[in-house]
DNA sequence: CAATATACCTGGATGC
DNA sequence: TGCATCCAGGTATATT
């Protein structure tokens, strides 16, 4: 379930292994993901070539090449990366596979193919990321996330707050999951238009965003030396959801029960005592 | 420009 | 047990 804390934390797990290494083969299983994989961008680029670090941009890892080629990968909805012994047979949905000289080798599994990998060739790779990242929303642990910046990108947009927060143009990494406990924390009902919030949310917003952001890759992280080489699962099931996925559920602040509403198309679930309607909304919205 | 709908694909859970 | 149905992390694109 990648969202920006999974993604952090595949990166943190996979840096010890792969940075420094050498990609000395390329496997595919022969199904395209999201996008045709390019391979012949990748046999020019990527095989042969050694990767000198991982950065993350949003839910994307940016395997960056020595001599300046990225391989730009995104897990999708299902994606994993881990690691295994060449000798173990490749599992169902293993669409990409990089043997390092390490021995270790690499491999993407994707079940339902949403994830992505391009190629920035070296001599593009520059403006690619440029044109790459001005579409792209701030970081959300950046200092250009500020409650000033989400209230002015708010000014007009009167879709629900959950979306707002989702819109990957106006903040990256942040998905169903996040965006629900990020509003709970902040104590601002999902359904909010985006344009009504005053600076004092926001405020609670970004604070909220940043705390449980981090938390939620500090608990990953407890688990990162281990979940590339056995289960494959990053941690964060550790993670104590105030309210995803916690319909009827008491809540964890004042005990009163989680509700679930569909919210653009998308579970949401918030605490109606915690997070209460402005007043003036509750007769024009869904209960 | 803003908002919504849809498409992409598979697997697991649920219901009959 | 089998089969149909719904639901799930995301985002690019098309349509109102």
């Amino acid at each position: 379930m990648p969202e920006l804390p999974e993604v952090e934390v595949t990166r943190l797990g996979l840096l010890p292994a792969v940075t420094g290494r050498r990609v000395v083969q390329l496997s595919f299983s022969g199904k395209d993901l999201r996008f045709p994989l390019d391979r012949a961008l990748l046999k020019r680029f990527i095989r042969g070539g050694l990767i000198r670090t991982v950065d993350r941009r949003g839910k994307y890892l940016l395997f960056r090449m020595r001599g300046g080629a990225v391989m730009v990968l995104h897990l999708g909805m299902s994606g994993k990366l881990t690691l295994a012994p060449p000798d173990m047979a490749p599992a169902d949905h293993d669409h990409l596979r990089l043997l390092l000289d390490s021995g270790m080798e690499l491999r993407l599994n994707d079940a339902r193919r949403f994830g992505s990998v391009t190629v920035w060739p070296p001599a593009a790779a520059g403006e690619e990321e440029d044109r790459f990242s001005e579409k792209m929303g701030v970081e959300p642990f950046d200092t250009a996330f500020s409650p000033g910046y989400l209230h002015h990108r708010a000014a007009t947009r009167h879709l629900p707050v959950k979306n707002f927060l989702m819109d990957g143009r106006i903040v990256a990494g942040i998905g169903n999951i996040y965006a629900n406990e990020i509003l709970f924390g902040a104590a601002v009902h999902p359904l909010c238009p985006a344009s009504s919030l005053s600076m004092d949310d926001w405020r609670r917003i970004v604070a909220a965003a940043r705390h449980i952001l981090a938390e939620a890759i500090a608990s990953g992280g407890s688990t990162i030396s281990d979940f590339l080489g056995t289960s494959g699962n990053p941690g964060y099931f550790q993670l104590r959801f105030a309210v995803y996925d916690r319909k009827d559920a008491e809540c964890r602040r004042c005990g009163a029960a989680i509700v679930r509403i569909v919210c653009g198309g998308r579970a949401t679930f918030f605490c109606s005592c915690c997070q209460p309607l402005p007043p003036g909304l509750s007769s024009s919205l869904p209960g």
